[in-house]
RNA sequence: GCUCCCAUCGUCUAGCGGUCUAGGACGUCGCCCUCUCACGGCGAAAACAGGGGUUCGAGUCCCCUUGGGAGCGCCA
């Protein structure tokens, strides 16, 4: 009898997506779908002050956008206070949890003491067996849990191994603030347990928050779920990519043209593999993945290598499938919607199309693609870059009025049929294809790169590219 | 400071005691293709952090050192 996988992903909505928090949802996600279970979405928003609706949005949208769905409606948090603090009356009634009445400068001092002492900063339990009339005056207490002070608490973990904590290290948590509400630690547990979670995967940051965990479904008497904690995410520097030291949300990373696909694809490959495949759909994905082949060590983000892959999908999708891939994403673009207004005005959509697998083959993101398009907005007579303009030599115009000459004579208008004129007219005039094509893409781009120059002919059409040729070559000799 | 985790090319990684004179990918550098830039093809440089063990045999197991990281809140 096996039971149902079932995972969740649980961002504190605090800030956007960050590419850590991806990773870590896509991993869930994986592991749900290759289990045939699910995962669920569950927003931890009991800090009030900071959780927003605007973070709230962000995430979702960011997950929709990488393609991680979830089961069922997301559980807020905060909704469940009740549920905790009952919880937290179990606790109490089978004693293992007991009211502190500890004021805030108490702790501190506590601390301050540990500290000077050499020993972890932790909450002494002086209120562990005191009785209720000592309570001063007036003042509310919070709910600790008694947790062991002896013996050790042990995370069987899928990715860290057996991980062994001396109880000796671990304080009284606080399950109830003083003012009633629940804390993080608590409700995690209460939340996992209620809502089914069999795996429960996140970053290795969580790891020492699994002993105290582990501490209260003990005292709850219920069972502690499977744990995978993960590797964390450096940034290049190899310093931490936290919200704090530049990570991106996912959302920066749509902005910078990349393919979800490929994103998802580039961080299943941080930190879990598959022998040596690098490129794999999200289907195999879902059909190799298991835990047991995540690794132990942080990764660096390589924006680079992103960008390889990303360009690998971007010539493995077809032409239909990235332009409306590209549809989809422009508003986001940056320059994206003033582009998208363009070749709507000009009509020149088409243009675009017949242009994209030249396009695409140069590109790797869709902000290179965008950008290595925009000749096909640019408008008559058109502004030649720097770089370009060395290309059009006075002997170069000369060749293009030749060009446009026996170009305007032919039919139909073909990549094939212009190459040859082209080249007719390169023979003729006894100079190499490369001293005729290189001006003449200066004069039909205004650039020195572009896709190859018989297929910026057709797209752009007889009439734009005959325009463009006689705009830069030489005018008609006096007879 | 204390606790825990980690350690193969610059980067992501394969490797689960012998098949490793360590493989792949990105990046870098050559060459080829070529109308430019790309793509593609071919090739090169590039790593088992150091030291002790265990073993017939260690990148693979154990210990120490060093170097990274995370956590130590009435934040999540």
């Amino acid at each position: 009898m096996t039971e149902t996988v079932v995972t969740r992903f649980a961002p504190s909505p605090t800030g956007f997506l960050h590419i850590g928090g991806a990773r870590t949802a896509l991993f869930n996600w994986l592991f749900a779908k290759a289990q045939g279970g699910k995962m669920l979405l569950r927003i931890e928003d009991t800090d009030r002050a900071r959780s927003t609706e605007a973070a709230i949005a962000a995430i979702l949208d960011g997950l929709q956008w990488l393609g991680l769905d979830w089961d069922g409606e997301p559980t807020f948090q905060f909704a469940r206070a009740d549920r905790h603090r009952e919880a937290v009356e179990q606790m109490l009634a089978a004693g293992r949890a007991y009211r502190c009445y500890a004021s805030a400068e108490e702790l501190e001092q506590m601390r301050a003491t540990a500290q000077a002492e050499g020993r972890p900063p932790r909450y002494d339990g002086r209120w562990r067996d005191r009785p209720a009339s000592e309570a001063p005056e007036g003042r509310a207490p919070a709910i600790r849990l008694k947790a062991p002070t002896e013996g050790e608490t042990v995370i069987d973990d899928l990715v860290q191994g057996r991980v062994v904590i001396p109880n000796k290290d671990l304080d009284d948590l606080v399950l109830l603030r003083s003012d009633g509400t629940p804390t993080y630690m608590l409700a995690v547990v209460v939340d996992d347990h209620d809502m089914g979670v069999t795996h429960v995967i996140r970053g290795v940051d969580h790891l020492t928050n699994a002993a105290r965990q582990t501490q209260i479904y003990e005292a709850m008497g219920w069972a502690v779920p499977k744990m995978a904690h993960i590797p964390l995410i450096h940034g290049p520097d190899g310093a931490k990519l936290s919200k704090r030291h530049g990570a991106l949300g996912v959302e920066a990373y749509r902005e910078m043209g990349f393919l979800p696909a490929a994103l998802r694809n580039y961080l299943a490959r941080l930190g879990w593999s598959h022998g040596d495949d690098e490129i794999f759909s999200t289907e195999q994905a879902v059909a190799w993945f298991d835990i047991g082949s995540v690794g132990r060590s942080a990764a660096r983000f390589d924006l680079l290598k992103l960008q390889n892959l990303n360009g690998h999908y971007m010539r493995d999708t077809p032409d239909d499938e990235l332009m409306a891939a590209l549809k989809t994403a422009l508003p986001h673009l940056p320059g994206g919607p003033d582009f998208s207004a363009r070749l709507d005005a000009s009509g020149r959509w088409e243009a675009f199309r017949l242009a994209l697998p030249g396009l695409k083959e140069r590109a790797k993101t869709l902000v290179e693609l965008v950008d290595g398009a925009r000749f096909l907005i640019d408008e008559r007579p058109l502004a030649v870059e720097p770089a370009a303009a060395g290309l059009l030599t006075s002997d170069a115009r000369d060749l293009l009025a030749r060009l446009s000459e026996r170009l305007s004579a032919l039919e139909p208008w073909t990549a094939e049929g212009a190459e040859a004129v082209v080249r007719a007219v390169a023979d003729d005039a006894g100079v190499k294809l490369g001293a005729l094509a290189q001006p003449l893409r200066a004069a039909l781009t205004g650039r020195k790169t572009s896709p190859g120059i018989f297929d910026v002919l057709v797209a752009l059409g007889r009439e734009e590219s005959l325009g463009r040729i006689e705009d830069q070559a030489s005018p008609p000799r006096a007879a």
